[in-house]
DNA sequence: CCGCCTCGAGGTCA
DNA sequence: CTCGAGGCGG
């Protein structure tokens, strides 16, 4: 109540600003700090009375208001959102010698003792990853993570989390905060979302992981809004100006008083005997946190050392994931079914009965190879343990010897291929076998073409794995050319294939002959050359012609190719029907642009290095495709061996190591002049 | 590998 | 309403 007693019209700018202040704050109170203040009735009785107010008074209303996070349009599709700062993954621990061994590397690189380090831990929370973007204290924008390079723009899914502040808390927020997280349901959350489901008959998730995951993307943020999704903050990524924090667990503090959920099981562990202690008691409350983890995140807590120890490729030095031991579950293997695939390469599933491993059915597990069969001794209709394997593909781990039934058959690994019956051969001290019939078997037909169509190949859209067992089956595609002589007529012939989508098929496939040269080159499946090694070749031969003379010495000189890749190369051009099927493909009008290509001097051969910091002209990725086009090897790290260093803005760590070491830094104009003279030569 | 979302199109039924 | 394709993410 208001205490002036006066009957005065109270000023609305007043009000309306008092109640979103104490809005934020409930919310704050509720969904960062867990401790509510308010009564839900208190809180929805000031929520109608601001979306009153700011009803009567437009002038009055902003987006950062709380009555503002559900967007009233649904989206027509996500934005693609470069991330700054690269979202990293870690590297995984699995027990406590990995832990030590992390920490032994640490102090090596640091010159310390392990035992006086402090590392922070945290819980890992299973969920999906994001990064918000804060600009002078607001909200401007949200992503996933996607490739760690560049995610999807789901800010207005993101506003409508009430952990997500829309404004940070405080009067002197920081000019930019780009801070990390991770989305997560918590399991109330998740049985309120399925009972909810349940009731009004639609799907229920399987589990948390997936709802907060399928959640976020959403088109229409109405519905984003009805899901309990929270953010727990974990990292700042950037924060301008630096506020002199000089630990994690200060900074995650810091992030606390702006009005964002961190852990609250964080803590600082001297040492690695402490840490492994913190893993495991927290391995121990597990089931009581009431939201899915899946290990914890140790990290060097000192920043200092932090930008010290830098990155390697693809995770930091200073971090590392330890993760719980993978849930385990029993079932029956019911049948082994071989399959064929591209490279006629026979692989053994296990069929079993189904079973609900980490929130997931399982009913299919690979036996990898007749080596693994033979170590697991495993029988069909025996009681078998499956694991989840680094979080994603099923593994038999072992057999329950003891349930075996009498009638448990043995695994024949067969002799002919179950598809098209040609004999199956093993080289010597290989562990694959393979089906010797090539594209004369159907399956490595299906699986050929499924490549060959691929959005990293030529991309044809809309011929998916049923069309192309239907082609096959048919017998009218036996090689990738026939694809394009498939007609509308004979295509609406097919199931689900009305003269719509037959059309769309003929037009995909006429747009995707005009393709590159990588892409090409890729799509042919020849063994070992991925996306990558097409690339290589693709530039370093600039046509098909040179690619297809090469002999072996040349092809072993394109980056990444050694013996084995080059035989691969060499065989599959001289082999009579990949020739005419080549022949075919250039005749159906496949294109792609040749370049005769610089095989000249390599100014920069033999040398080695480095980049750092942002550039202005180029992405880091382009700059080293460049330097490595003049013959460079590109590395992550500062040594005495490193040939230059070349500076963008920011650069840190490896500025300063290699100003100590005498190594020459370039910064960016510099750099782009020794580019372009090194390129004309 | 599995689960999720979205889209376009085909099939079914009234 | 259902299916297939495509994309994302862990």
């Amino acid at each position: 109540m208001r205490q002036t007693g006066s009957d005065q019209t109270p000023d609305v700018a007043e009000e309306t600003a008092r109640l979103r202040s104490e809005i934020e704050d409930a919310n704050y109170r509720y969904y960062v700090l867990d401790e509510p203040t308010l009564s839900d009735a208190d809180y929805d009785r000031k929520f109608r009375r601001l979306q009153e107010l700011e009803a009567q008074h437009p002038e009055q209303l902003t987006a950062d208001s709380p009555t503002q996070r559900v967007g009233a349009k649904p989206a027509d599709g996500f934005e693609e959102v470069v991330h700054a700062i690269p979202m990293l993954s870690l590297d995984n621990a699995f027990n406590a010698d990995e832990i030590s061994a992390f920490a032994q590397r640490v102090a090596e690189r640091l010159e310390c003792t392990a035992d006086d380090l402090g590392f922070s831990c945290e819980p890992k929370l299973d969920g999906a990853a994001v990064s918000l973007v804060y600009e002078q204290g607001r909200l401007v924008s949200g992503a996933t993570r996607g490739d760690g390079r560049t995610g999807e723009g789901i800010t207005s899914n993101l506003r409508t989390l009430r952990s997500v502040p829309l404004v940070l808390r405080g009067d002197n927020p920081p000019a930019l905060l780009e801070v990390r997280g991770e989305v997560i349901i918590s399991h109330e959350g998740f049985e309120a979302c399925n009972k909810a489901a349940r009731e009004n008959g639609s799907k229920v998730f399987a589990n948390p992981r997936n709802a907060a995951a399928g959640s976020l993307r959403q088109l229409d943020p109405r519905i984003t809004a009805t899901r309990p999704l929270a953010f727990h903050a974990y990292q700042a990524a950037r924060l301008e100006p630096d506020m002199g924090d000089e630990t994690h667990s200060a900074l995650m503090q810091r992030l606390s008083q702006l009005g964002l959920r961190t852990s609250k099981e964080l803590a600082v562990m001297k040492g690695p005997q402490a840490v492994v202690e913190y893993c495991h008691a927290l391995g121990e409350k597990r089931d009581q946190l009431g939201y899915d983890i899946d290990g914890v995140v140790i990290k060097v807590n000192n920043l200092r050392l932090q930008r010290e120890l830098g990155f390697v490729a693809r995770a930091p030095r200073w971090a590392v994931a330890f993760k719980f031991p993978a849930q385990e579950e029993t079932t029956t293997l019911n049948e082994v079914e071989f399959q064929v695939g591209r490279t006629g390469a026979i692989t053994p599933v296990a069929r079993l009965a189904p079973v609900s491993v980490a929130g997931v059915t399982v009913s299919n597990a690979t036996l990898h190879n007749a080596d693994e069969i033979a170590r697991l001794d495993v029988r069909i209709g025996d009681t078998v343990t499956i694991r989840r394997a680094g979080d994603v593909i099923p593994q038999v781990v072992r057999v329950d010897l003891a349930k075996r039934p009498e009638n448990a058959r043995p695994i024949e690994f067969p002799d002919n291929c179950p598809v098209c019956g040609s004999d199956i051969e093993r080289l010597e001290g290989e562990a694959v076998a393979r089906c010797s019939g090539g594209l004369y078997c159907p399956a490595q037909r299906k699986e050929a073409l499924k490549h060959f169509a691929s959005r990293k190949a030529l991309d044809v859209d809309g011929l998916g794995e049923k069309l192309i067992e239907q082609l096959v089956e048919r017998d009218w595609v036996k090689t990738p050319a026939d694809l394009f002589h498939l007609k509308v007529g004979e295509l609406q012939n097919l199931p689900r294939m009305g003269e719509k989508s037959s059309a769309n098929l003929v037009n995909a496939l006429n747009t995707a002959k005009r393709t590159t040269l990588a892409r090409f080159i890729y799509a042919l499946g020849i063994r070992e050359v991925g996306e990558a090694t097409a690339a290589n070749l693709a530039a370093y031969f600039g046509t098909l012609n040179a690619l297809e003379q090469a002999d072996l010495e040349t092809l072993e000189s394109v980056n990444d190719v050694g013996p084995i890749v080059a035989a691969h190369i060499h065989t599959f051009f001289r082999q009579p029907h990949n020739q005419q099927t080549l022949v075919a493909l250039l005749d159906a009008g496949v294109s792609f642009d040749e370049a005769e290509v610089h095989q000249g001097p390599k100014p920069l051969e033999g040398q080695t290095w480095v980049l750092t910091g942002t550039l202005e002209s180029m992405t880091r990725d382009d700059g080293k495709a460049r330097l490595q086009a003049l013959g460079a090897k590109v590395s992550g790290s500062v040594s005495k061996k490193t040939a230059g260093l070349v500076a963008g803005a920011a650069a840190g760590s490896k500025l300063t190591k290699a100003e100590q070491l005498g190594v020459e830094v370039l910064d960016e104009a510099t750099f782009l002049n020794r580019l372009q003279a090194w390129e004309a030569s």
